[in-house]
DNA sequence: GAATGCGGGCTGT
DNA sequence: ACAGCCCGCATTC
């Protein structure tokens, strides 16, 4: 109401909080409002020129998160946080899974990591790697902006990324964990057969006591632990199978382990990576065609069939993994184990689907409520009370 | 080791 | 002035 007419932006209806007066705030504004009667849901792929209010408590807001690969920039304005985005690393031979889906790496948000990154190979084919940066942005790269005011925290961001999403944050980690497991593992292995050198020659056994016990085989493919938690769900994880029902008490509300702080999904897309870090089958050489540069020996590679977590990866912190994100419409791949979803969420305007039906608009428990809230949001709240509450009070 | 933040400094418009 | 960006430093994960 307070200026609801000067912002000829008519509200897109994707996104959460472009309630006709609440959009007509700008990141820049000396003042932004502090009447907020609905903040949102995290968005963990905001995209295009949008706006968002979050609380405070969201530990993902905290953090000025986003599975797109945002890296901070210098505004020289220490109010506002300022992102950019780095795009999505892509194979260089522009390979393919076996269940049709390409390679969309997290690019390394460290400038150093980044370029050792760029030096690794496709998880899939062993290929030199891409980065494809974004220019969604006049050219440039697409921009967030983070300012934190009273107890809410204003997201802004500038831009329609027009490259496809590259994986989430916990994918990528995933990723690293397993490489770094596969390595431990041939290294072990060689341990072993040491060990068992020695015994033959020996007849004694040395000492059990290295073996390892990430005993995913190469060829066996027994991803680590996240991947088999996740067909058959782990006790805790309630898979959102059939969007039973609300988060799980324990590990659910903030969850995230112990900080509570990563909702993120965990989707097991993860592929391991080529035996060790051999210079990419031959980087100069494109084929593209269908035949790339497969790894000479071993490569134990196997990109993981897709799970993408997409909304639902954000778990109770933002996608309201009861009624919430499931009835949404994300026909979150999760429940089915393996599933290819669709391919590529498509560069710009990428239809982000969760978002508008996923944003349980919340009232404010606190301020400002009484000034209107009550009016007929009362729908949008039972919708998803319980996991309301779990986002504005997590567990921790 | 990386992700994140911060802020000086340089550059082009 | 503003925006984009490189770079080093510090903190947190
Ligand atoms: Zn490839
Ligand atoms: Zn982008």
């Amino acid at each position: 109401m307070l200026k609801g007419a000067d912002q000829p932006v008519m509200e897109q209806e994707d996104s959460a909080s472009q309630h006709g007066e609440m959009t007509s705030w700008d990141i820049n504004d000396i003042k932004l409002p502090q009447d907020v009667r609905q903040i949102d849901w995290f968005q963990e792929w905001p995209d295009s020129y949008v706006k968002h209010i979050y609380s405070s408590e969201d530990k993902n807001a905290q953090r000025h998160h986003s599975s797109w690969a945002m890296r901070n920039t210098n505004n020289h304005n220490s109010r506002i946080l300022k992102k950019s985005c780095l795009g999505v690393v892509v194979c260089g031979n522009d390979c393919s899974t076996l269940d049709g889906r390409k390679i969309y790496l997290r690019p390394a948000i460290c400038d150093k990591a980044r370029q050792k990154q760029q030096r690794k190979c496709c998880p899939n084919c062993n290929g030199p790697l891409r980065l494809l940066s974004c220019r969604g942005h006049g050219g440039y790269p697409v921009t967030n902006f983070w300012r934190h005011e009273g107890q809410f925290i204003f997201f802004q961001s500038k831009g329609a990324h027009d490259h496809p999403r590259p994986e989430t944050k916990l994918e990528a980690e995933a990723r690293r964990s397993i490489q770094k497991a596969q390595t431990a593992f041939s290294a072990s292995s060689l341990r072993l057969k040491r060990i068992q050198e020695i015994e033959s020659l020996t007849g004694a056994t040395p000492m059990p006591e290295a073996l390892p016990l990430f005993l995913s085989k190469p060829d066996a493919f027994v991803p680590p632990a996240d991947f088999g938690g996740r067909v058959s769900k782990s006790p805790e994880e309630p898979a959102l199978s059939g969007c039973s029902g609300h988060p799980p008490a324990p590990r659910a509300g903030e969850h995230g382990g112990s900080r509570g702080a990563l909702p993120w999904g965990r989707s097991p897309s993860l592929g391991s990576v080529p035996s060790t870090q051999r210079p990419c089958g031959g980087p100069a050489v494109p084929c593209t065609a269908p035949s790339p540069q497969r790894c000479a020996h071993l490569s134990t590679q196997h990109v993981l069939p897709l799970i993408k977590g997409g909304h639902g990866s954000f778990g109770p912190n933002t996608a309201p993994s009861g009624d919430g994100s499931c009835g949404e419409k994300s026909p979150l791949t999760y429940s089915s184990g393996c599933l290819s979803l669709p391919a590529s969420p498509g560069p710009q305007g990428g239809p982000c689907p969760m978002a508008r039906g996923a944003q349980p608009h919340r009232q404010l428990p606190g301020p400002s409520e009484g000034d209107g809230g009550q009016g007929g949001h009362q729908a949008g709240l039972s919708y998803c009370s319980n996991d309301v509450l779990f986002n504005l009070y997590p567990l921790r």
